[in-house]
DNA sequence: CAACGGTTCTACGTCGTGTAGAAAACATGC
DNA sequence: GCATGTTTTCTACACGACGTAGAACCGTTG
């Protein structure tokens, strides 16, 4: 569900209704109340924001995807009780070219 | 529940019963029969491994905790379209001490 | 003010999870 | 061999998170 809302911002509900129209299967089109619930309870978790002043309310991201994806990293990373090995073995397990991404940013960090 | 587990290897239920006892709350302690289930599920899902000779089962982690963390992070690292923009974030936000720990991992990984 | 589009309220089915009793399967002492 | 205690499975319930959507409510506009 939320992918769906990650591919661009500040939609108004129905705007979201066409757009997962578009890429679920014929039958599997969510009705539009659907969609505002859904909208609703992100809302609630504080992933989206929305304008309640315009009439149709828009719906925006609060977080990017990116940003959305790293901060479940963290999350799931502190859950562990031993941070480092957990690192560790997550670095053992990464492709040689995110190997390298990651090199190339701890390299940027470094001169702020 | 999964965390209980991973503190050591290779126990029966009443021995995880047991440990848990300690751990919980005075009342809050859970009858042998809900460990097994736990136990059987995580066991379906893959997590655990157990020993069906011996007759009191011996129930054992599949995965160390660490291993577990790193696999949930590739997890939700490649449910992200943008892998590259993830790691950036990632790493954006990491602690110092750990941007270190990540700089020695890379670069023992490079001499094999 | 009636009709219409937008929003909220309420609700249902499904799934995962924590919980555990009842029943079945086993091991054993006698 | 069978009664008893232990271990495991089966069945079940409550609860919360979701996806789903109808019903009711509200504000605008003709």
């Amino acid at each position: 569900m939320e992918q769906l809302w990650m591919t661009d911002s500040a939609l108004t509900a129905n705007e979201v209704r066409d757009r997962l129209a578009l890429v679920s299967a014929p039958g599997r089109a969510p009705a539009t109340t659907t969609v505002l619930t859904v909208l609703s309870r992100l809302e609630r978790k504080g992933f989206v924001g929305r304008s309640r002043d315009t009439r149709p309310h828009r719906y925006s991201a609060l977080l990017s995807r990116a940003e959305h994806t790293a901060e479940l990293m963290h999350e799931v990373l502190s859950s562990s009780s031993d941070r480092d090995a957990a690192l560790a073995r997550f670095v053992g397990t990464v492709s040689d070219g995110e190997a390298n991404t990651l090199r190339r940013l701890l390299d940027d960090l470094v001169r702020h």
